[in-house]
DNA sequence: AACAGTTTTTTAAACGGCCATTCAAGTTTC
DNA sequence: GAAACTTGAATGGCCGTTTAAAAAACTGTT
């Protein structure tokens, strides 16, 4: 019982430092140490709890994949209808605790980073497909066939451009207007 | 006459070779010694010409961002209207020598490490002020001032998007394709 | 053409430093 | 007292850069 609570503490804290560390010095620069420093502890534990920097990374990234696929969730809940579900999709992009510039930072270091570990490459490949099977669902029941494609492309390509710019910030984002902004492009999109 | 030359050689052989290299191995993690085997050169000589593995990295991009502005300036050089300027720019970034997996994957990764390195992240801002001032200059012309900067957004951040997916292909990319793609998003955002 | 002198280019080897990981020896928790 | 946790120090390796010396390219002269 409590042996799994300080296994499950200790991995949420050094992942939260990770995602700290990597936005101030870069996904491959950073070191164990740098880590450990900002989580207020040795290098060494870090290897205890994760095996590896490459499993701290994946399990680092896997949190993050796992708070975009719960903020989805919630959205989709209350959205009734298909241009609902698409706002859905984007304001769980642009959540209060998803876009902020830590975190988009790491996400593109996570993008390019993926092409060089399998591991890597397997959450972002899964992650995409999922987010392009949502947009397409709900684009059919709203446009004709022949331009599905190109509004789907439009739109996700816009999320990943957005949290591009996002990740080169140099002051807070603002959550609340990334999602007002996204709700325009949507509508720009299917009038 | 001829000292020029062969330093001005070098120097397009190397860069060449680090964009291969980056590509195969990943910014962060390639070595100089990879690129100089790439170049068929020793990593000595590349300190030779380019003062540090971070002035090879910076002439790369340099390399690459005029290449960019080129091929813009080109396209704009025969467009007549508004609209067909904005095509232009679109074209520009999806040029048959500029859009392959390589130089999006070396692209991208310039994106994700401009934040740590001064030298990058000038040459980051400049280019993105410069793309951005060409969208707004057309869309001034073709839409209410109140809609300007949503489409502006929709559609810069769309072509950071395809960049940054076609950085992840495991196939070679077809510009052509993506010009059209790119044409029918400008006819999404100004109808 | 040939050559000696000068400059440019190349690289092997050495240097200095840094980093992920391991390990053994502690400390804390149950 | 056992199991879980923590860490300082050691390990082994790798990398960017420098250096010194050789090779190649060029120059002007005979």
């Amino acid at each position: 019982m409590s042996r799994k609570r300080i296994r499950d503490i200790r991995n949420e804290e050094l992942i939260e430092a990770t995602i700290v560390a990597v936005h101030k010095r870069g996904y491959g620069v950073v070191t164990m140490a740098e880590i450990a420093r900002e989580a207020g502890a040795s290098a060494a534990s870090i290897n205890y709890y994760f095996g590896s920097k490459e499993g701290l990374m994946e399990a680092t990234m896997l949190h993050l994949l796992g708070k975009l696929r719960r903020a989805m969730s919630e959205g989709y809940a209350t959205a009734r209808t298909p241009r609902e579900r698409l706002y859905a999709v984007m304001d769980a992009n642009f959540a209060d605790d998803l876009f902020t510039v830590p975190q988009c930072s790491i996400w593109m270091q996570f993008w390019a980073n993926a092409p060089y570990s399998p591991r890597l490459s397997r959450l972002h490949r899964i992650n995409r497909a999922r987010v392009r099977s949502h947009f397409l669902a709900e684009l059919r029941a709203l446009l004709p066939a022949q331009r599905v494609e190109t509004a789907r492309q439009a739109l996700q390509c816009y999320m990943d451009g957005v949290w591009l710019q996002a990740a080169q910030s140099e002051e807070a984002l603002d959550p609340e207007d990334a999602r007002a902004a996204a709700h325009r492009v949507v509508d720009l999109v299917i009038p």
